[in-house]
DNA sequence: GAAGGGCGTGAGAGCGCTCTCCCAATCCTG
DNA sequence: CAGGATTGGGAGAGCGCTCTCACGCCCTTC
């Protein structure tokens, strides 16, 4: 099995190298006749085009990172599979590579190495730390990036989100149309902005809400439940902010008698797997996760063909998606 | 922000090139005090070494390719994060990159091509289709492969699996410690190892157990219960091949009014999410998903670095889960 | 003190590709 | 039909790195 190159394919073609590489690129103006002979060359030897040599006069490593945090944080993260499948579907038919990068002592530092030393032509961050100054530094160095979800505070960088807020909303407007008189809503953690935006998209719709505050894990929906129904036993109908705690929170209003949806309306955010492992299966706001994912992608592969292109923001809108649960 | 080289490094260091490459590649024969220069030297420029090049002459690609099936078949699975979590830990410390690759028309093709051209130096096969010509033809090729999970006919490859069988009967062994008279199984597809070896297991453990076939989904979970219940009335335990499918077959007991695992108790596979989020929580049988994960990308490794090392099965132990559904 | 053996170092040849020249051939225009 | 414009193809210079090879130095040994 030994390797062919491009002299070789050049070589059988009776072409030059140059030719045979314009060929392999599709660069437009080769004679039709060579074009046949260059390309019947190239199916008989079975030639590959050599990507690290390309790379290396390119200077593109046609590969795009995807960090991750780690393990933990990603398992309540049902996501990870859609992300893989948007960004895949719009980088394979380029030929370009997806490394996947999880968080860990040092990743972060790593993928700035490798985006530096041309191994990674551009990143895309998932679940990025608030306080995580590598984002900052990539934008600074002028490197690609793309953030998936709003950056806490404002900056000039690149990322696609799903408005949380009229997600929200949706969720409350749901609520009102099934007649619920007394509305509470779980949120998330109110240091993240899908947190917050939720929070606040859910209390323009339904201002006099009763708060409670989770933190997205599933036990945290546990425990905001119980507090929920002790200081607030009448409640018929909840937002909770993330299906896997919505997915905690359900069990808890069965063991104290109340049904659902019929006594208590429960309303979820993600479309998450955890919104069909619950019985009942949740009602939930659904964010087009894999078309987001998809449309990363693509912002990257922007930046990176066109270094100096501003900062953009895309937000996709959210859908309701009914179930049983309310 | 220019590129820095290893002629500058070396230039920097008052060194040759080669030098300044022994020293960054660890070479044992370098004096002390050039040593020590060529470090200063790298840490004052910032020298990343360019991996296209060194990928060029030492044909490596430092990159491992992890084989995925689509979106569809990988929402079942829940194990994604704990397995790129695995490889991660043993393939980043050595700088070598993961690439994801989710089926599709085309992707496996994809990856041969990606092998043989050395952008990839392996690469894992997850969920494997067992009709999927790929594998073999890998091994053909003498291109280093790792299979996640036994392959379905015996072939020289080496895989990385759980005692399915030991798990299966862990499970039995758990049901027939409650005291449980009637036993039933919730099976897997039996065109699968998986499937195959959880049945046989279990049937070792348990002969007289009923049998109801799945096919790893939810949904499959939801009907073999309904059928089970209606076949065998008198069922008080039941062992479900996957949590999965348990997660669907738990609210058909309640919806007839049986109580797990007073009544009925239920004894899932996988330790996923899925066990989490069903109510009662699952007792399960636990794959050491992270660690086999982990036992994969050394596998990988060994055969990237020893061409023609013999084929390995390395099967790993599960363990019992106890929770509260038996 | 001369000859032999290490060992550390530098020179230089590529790895396979792209891309910029530059030249030759063809076409158009006056 | 001559001159310029246009176009296609080839030669060759690198991209940044590794690695072989040969050389020089120092230490040993008789």
């Amino acid at each position: 099995m030994k390797r062919v190159t491009l002299e070789e394919v050049a070589r059988v073609a009776g072409v030059s190298r140059a030719t045979a590489s314009r060929v392999v690129n599709g660069a437009s103006s080769v004679d039709e006749s060579l074009r046949h002979a260059v390309q019947k060359a190239i199916s008989s030897t079975g030639y590959l085009p050599n990507i690290a040599a390309r790379s290396l006069v390119t200077r593109r490593a046609a590969a795009i990172g995807l960090l991750l945090p780690d393990e933990h944080r990603m398992n309540g993260d049902p996501h990870l599979a859609s992300v893989v499948s948007g960004v895949t579907r719009v980088v394979r038919p380029l030929g370009i590579h997806l490394v996947l990068m999880m968080t860990g002592p040092g990743t972060r530092a790593q993928a700035m190495s490798d985006l530096r030393c041309g191994r990674l032509d551009g990143v895309i961050l998932v679940h990025t730390d608030p306080a995580d100054p590598v984002p900052g530094q990539l934008i600074a160095a002028g490197l690609p990036v793309v953030l998936a979800g709003r950056p806490l505070k404002p900056m000039p960088i690149t990322y696609v989100d799903v408005n949380q807020t009229e997600g929200a909303a949706l969720a409350g407007r749901r609520l009102k149309a099934l007649q619920c008189r007394r509305i509470a809503t779980i949120t998330g953690p109110q240091d993240t902005p899908a947190g917050q935006d939720r929070l606040a998209g859910f209390l323009a719709e339904v201002p006099d809400a009763v708060v409670v505050h989770g933190d997205f894990t599933r036990q945290s929906g546990i425990t905001a439940m119980e507090k929920l129904i002790r200081c607030c036993p009448d409640v018929d109908g909840v937002f909770v902010a993330s299906d896997l705690m919505a997915n905690g929170a359900i069990p808890v209003l069965h063991r104290s008698g109340r049904k659902v949806p019929d006594d208590v309306a429960v309303v979820g955010f993600d479309d998450s797997s955890a919104a069909l492992t619950s019985e009942p299966e949740l009602t939930t706001v659904r964010q087009p996760i894999t078309d987001m994912a998809a449309e990363m992608a693509r912002q990257l592969l922007r930046q990176i063909t066109e270094p100096r292109s501003p900062a953009t923001a895309v937000v996709f809108e959210p859908s309701l998606v009914v179930r049983d649960s309310g």
